[in-house]
DNA sequence: ATTCCTTATGTTAGCGGTATCATGCACTTT
DNA sequence: AAAGTGCATGATACCGCTAACATAAGGAAT
């Protein structure tokens, strides 16, 4: 920046300002300025700069695993937003398991972030105290929890699946199981739920397939489904944590010559392209992922600069789609 | 750390070197500075060390895209390899644009990381120069340019694809034809020269059928066979160039009530979780996602430490894995 | 003409750490 | 006894940039 300020003969605060607020410096000075910023390749160093001005200009993100291409549209959507706002994203995995949370949220927290944005509500205390002393904001995406840390944005994954489980009944199915993992996952426990809710309205006995830990694999849902024909031929229908397992599922059903819908009828969540791509097309729960990167990413915008107060709850909401397989 | 300095009844020094050397601290005034970070909740701050030593510990990464999961596997690859050694991963999407690809470089290069890693090698002269002005290592992925920045990690599309046509011819195929985008995408592109040089050499000639650019989506797939099914019925298989074209081929021979492999044989890339989950199996290549993130990961902590030469080029290598669907 | 703005630019002092060299001390070695 | 060695720790000077305040010059208001 030294060899700019003299090339452009100015000095480096004037550099400074020339690309953090151009419009406080002379258009002609501006000029000369970029002009030599271009000459010798200069590349701002924004570490510097997070130090000098306590503002990183990155957003720091934890979801439960990058491998999973659950939440890639949900960090695009982020992405797209914060890009072209001068932010930069961080990303850390690791909250599928509480223990990792904790040194994962350390790291991110270690580059000092302007905001975090996290998925998934249980975290241990250490961790939660961690975030508290960073005095940034915190945004949780994906649900919303009953006791959030600042703000949220999500919808009701209970609600959803209460409302697919419900359909399926009022579609005339006899004996609606509930297939996904029982534990590892606070969205996929609150989907239980919600299956469970809509069967005890309806005075039936709910069934529980359980599927191993998240992250769900296709293969899961073919296993639960040839269980299900094994212990509990008397299923007629199910709701899928996942359009994963649900996948998983029609493939087994092919294998079993089972008709879908006719002998088993399939739900999914999540409205993947598969969904709709897949004969019979899945029915499932549509929830707005790229859409709550962008109002994730918003909302901390938001917050950081001061212009939406804490504590804001957004519910993006659901739809429920029903395709062929039901 | 003035702080933590203070109640340990050391210098800041110390504390710093309890943190980066803690072997240099005698043990027990390691345990009273580890006891005052306890107590002060203390949280090195990265930037400032960063900037002070010099080195960021950060590793960028540049993918085509985040949204698409192509890439998830590799940069969890990346990920475990690199948070396990200190490492954190800044990710920069969008070289499937080439324009965009220069803003994105700058703005990763602005944050100093110690080594970055490319996917796709037609990089603006203007982003070559800053690469090579930044004088960090550099690592490029997914493919082994002939003319590599520095080192690369990779195996070789073209060959990939040559081995999985001539397979379709040899195992009797009359009309092998090529399903995929013709530009967008470099590995894409050598993935079709691989296509073009199996038909050749068999005195074939080949059939392109095209795709919108990439990311490719099932939809692609779908429209595609539509197509050939109206203006090449005599195609009797085809190699598409990735899993998730051929699986949108599979679900919509199934609507055309084509037999697979009977009236259409699917050959995919990629050897996603679908490959093996659907029904019939799919046929395609396998390619070693997430050893690419691992290795590119190695190579560039090594390259970084100065352990490893500039200019290695790693052939991961390919696996053709013959299914039902051919 | 004096005062008061406004605009463009500069000076200085850090931001929170670490590299580098220096220091003090106990213990060998000659 | 003098000198050398290894180890634990400290003092100082930055790293590359920006916040905050200072300054200078020109124009408008009085």
């Amino acid at each position: 920046m030294a060899d700019v300020a003299e090339i452009a003969d100015v000095s480096m605060i004037t550099v400074s300002r020339a690309l953090r607020t151009p419009e406080r410096v002379a258009p002609e000075t501006r000029l000369r300025v970029e002009a030599a910023m271009a000459q010798v390749g200069y590349v701002p160093d924004l570490v510097a700069a997070s130090l000098a001005s306590r503002r990183s200009r990155v957003v720091a993100v934890v979801v439960p695993t990058i491998g999973s291409s659950i939440f890639s549209d949900t960090i695009e959507g982020m992405s797209d937003l914060l890009h072209g706002r001068g932010y930069q994203l961080i990303i850390g995995a690791g909250s599928y398991d509480k223990e990792g949370s904790e040194s994962v949220i350390t790291t991110l927290l270690g580059r000092r972030p302007d905001g975090l944005i996290l998925t998934g509500s249980r975290h241990a205390k250490r961790a939660r105290r961690m975030i508290e002393d960073a005095r940034i904001p915190v945004v949780e995406m994906w649900e919303l929890p009953p006791k959030p840390i600042d703000s949220a944005v999500g919808f009701s994954n209970r609600a959803a699946v209460r409302a697919i489980a419900a359909g399926l009944v009022e579609a005339g199915y006899r004996n609606v199981a509930f297939i996904g993992p029982s534990e590892g996952d606070a969205r996929a426990t609150q989907r239980r739920q919600g299956y469970a809710d809509a069967m005890v309205r309806n005075g039936r006995t709910p069934i529980f397939i359980e599927t191993p830990r998240p992250p769900s694999q296709m293969e899961h849902g073919a296993a639960a489904v040839a269980r299900a024909a094994r212990e509990h031929p008397e299923i007629d229908a199910a709701c899928f944590t996942s359009d994963v397992l649900a996948i998983g599922a029609l493939f087994q059903c092919q294998r079993l010559g089972w008709k879908v819908p006719g002998r088993f009828a399939i739900a999914g969540f999540g409205d993947f392209e598969i969904a709709a791509a897949a004969t019979p097309a899945l029915t499932t729960v549509s929830v707005p992922r790229y859409k709550i990167g962008e109002e994730a990413a918003r909302l901390i915008l938001g917050r950081i600069d001061g212009e939406i107060p804490a504590g804001q709850a957004v519910d993006l909401g659901f739809e429920v789609i029903w395709r062929e397989s039901t």
